[in-house]
DNA sequence: GCAAATACTTTACGCGCGTAAATAATTTAT
DNA sequence: ATAAATTATTTACGCGCGTAAAGTATTTGC
């Protein structure tokens, strides 16, 4: 590695005395091309340290090995954690994913697929802003390109949906919560930007019912993606005007929940199961920072793992060319006892 | 916006009825062009929608418009946050931004920097691993690509280093401690892979020396990226141990402070500066999440705006050519006062 | 040792667009 | 209206690589 620097896969196969074809099979499978003629290729990869452009390679590639990644806000540790988990998955098969994030603007929700395209993405895993995604922006990118959707579902848009079963979700907690004390209020935004948040209420309300039990919703104004704070100041002000007909809160989501546990610890109002505790609080979503609240939040979580894998085979089985018709596939989540609730 | 499908600049500019180096031109810089012309043009991009593919583009430019920025791991919400800022300002500044994590694994670092070559970007802000780093690949890559380092300083790497002052942080913060209780412990772990780390705890020898109190370092073991855990865990054993030689104990960063803040909860230690805490806990960083832990955290936040804008100005000035001696900026942090400290 | 099979080389074109140079058309100024 | 300036068109090549076809060399089986 000190000769002159190889500038493309011409020059390189020019030093490395092999024809250009035969290189650029190689790069494309180690494997296709005879032992001797690999070895002195990778022996001038070494001498040279010559990587083909990844960008030029899919340029007139009929099937390019790129995977998109797109969530709607990264700085969410929710997605950051299920992206980097769809990452791995990808890499792990031989494909090359590249992570988007439409940062919650709709906007660049759209300008972020058109970029896609460009990539010619051999398919694309997408969780949807939701409620603000551009309906028609979508449908179209869809025909295009092979797209999985995952989080949260659009009708039948794309390959397949895979995500968690938001009904059970709430069903699974909510029975907890009725059978453990008083029966859940259910505390949510008002506008939720995800329609995940509306299922849930769905299941609130039916739980309850099904219980026998009169449901009480607080839903709270806010908008953005500024959850914890929305879930903050609302809980300030429902703790003031005594909006919790009961001493049990389930939340919308665990980002509202961490919001609240902040308003009780402010309103010096002690959350948790032991008999000093007033009120007890629980969330929905194992975010990767419910582990450490104060107290520990009682959450029922995700299946990252299960969600991430099952849509990750079911992109790459498309991808494969196995044809098969939209379907949905929502994984039960896991109650996930702490001191909270 | 119904016609047959457009492929590329070729058939676009024959249904737009103007030809393809000026539609390139347009869309380099619609500007420039005639008014009547670029109105034609405009027309077109309505009714067909046609938009060129960004990576052929940069394929044969001689300047392209990219800019990458890598950070070290993207479900760090701190990283998450300055990646934000750094891309928003990129796009305000006409740039195009593409964001990549080592997912702390340093043959990723690599492979990413290797990838971006192949994107030929105007410029990279990079955020190095730190300790694991491949420095001999650091270094290549800074010579082949202007790139200006930032978060965590790497030697004289690169175009210019812009970062946070931390020995500020430190020195500031626990002067703050000193002045309003016992003096600080500090809490850190024996192996971080943050170099920032050191001059952290160099900071807090040389401050409390200059007070005149005897320092004491708790270095707790712990491998990987899961700092709260780390804390949580180190922090059991050194209540459990009676390690913490003071009331008061600052932590290396916020995140090990959440995982300490989480073991108090555990063992029934209140945290704070009311006449019923036994104990002080101070971070440093301004995480996201700061402001919601039981208590909230007292910390010094990093100058996120101010960090991410002169970045960004930094690179966008050397890509416009301004040579200047590399250099290194550090930014004061600004202590946030809460109720844990 | 020979034919068949395999792997490689040569040649040539394509991907989708940037860009340069010469020419033609259009605008603006006079 | 005419010359000068501006803008558009035509033509042609380049970026770095994929890929197909035809021919040549090497390996394999018997």
């Amino acid at each position: 590695m000190a000769e002159k620097k190889i500038r493309n896969m011409e020059e390189f196969s020019a030093v490395s005395g092999i024809s250009r074809p035969t290189v650029s099979k190689f790069f494309n499978n180690p494997d296709s091309v005879r032992q001797s003629t690999r070895a002195k290729i990778e022996a001038a990869v070494e001498k040279y340290d010559y990587r083909p452009n990844i960008f030029a390679m899919n340029q007139n590639r009929k099937l390019t090995k790129n995977v998109g990644i797109v969530v709607p806000l990264l700085t969410d540790p929710y997605f950051a954690e299920i992206a980097r988990n769809l990452e791995q998955r990808c890499l792990d098969a031989g494909y090359r994913p590249t992570l988007f994030s439409a940062h919650g603007d709709p906007a660049l929700e759209v300008e972020v697929l058109d970029n896609l395209r460009s990539m010619k993405p051999a398919g694309v895993l997408l969780a949807p802003l939701g409620r603000a995604s551009d309906r028609v922006a979508l449908e179209k990118f869809c025909q295009d390109v092979p797209t999985l959707i995952f989080d949260s579902s659009v009708d039948e848009l794309g390959l397949a949906f895979v995500g968690s079963d938001n009904f059970q979700f709430t069903s699974h907690i909510t029975d907890y919560l009725c059978r453990t004390g008083e029966p859940p209020c259910f505390f949510e935004m008002k506008t939720p930007a995800n329609p995940n948040a509306h299922r849930r209420r769905q299941a609130y309300l039916s739980a309850m019912e099904t219980f026998g039990y009169t449901p009480q919703v607080i839903s709270v104004e806010g908008e953005g993606w500024g959850f914890e704070e929305i879930g903050r100041l609302g809980g300030h002000q429902a703790l003031a005007n005594r909006s919790f007909g009961t001493n049990t809160v389930l939340c919308s989501n665990d980002r509202l929940a961490i919001g609240l546990l902040t308003a009780c610890y402010e309103r010096n109002v002690r959350v948790g199961r032991g008999p000093d505790c007033t009120i007890r609080v629980a969330g929905q979503d194992g975010h990767p920072h419910s582990r450490y609240t104060c107290p520990p939040l009682t959450t029922i979580s995700h299946d990252y793992d299960a969600v991430s894998k099952r849509a990750a085979e079911a992109l790459f089985e498309a991808i494969d060319g196995d044809v098969s018709p939209w379907k949905s596939t929502r994984i039960e989540g896991k109650l996930v006892l702490r001191d909270s609730a």
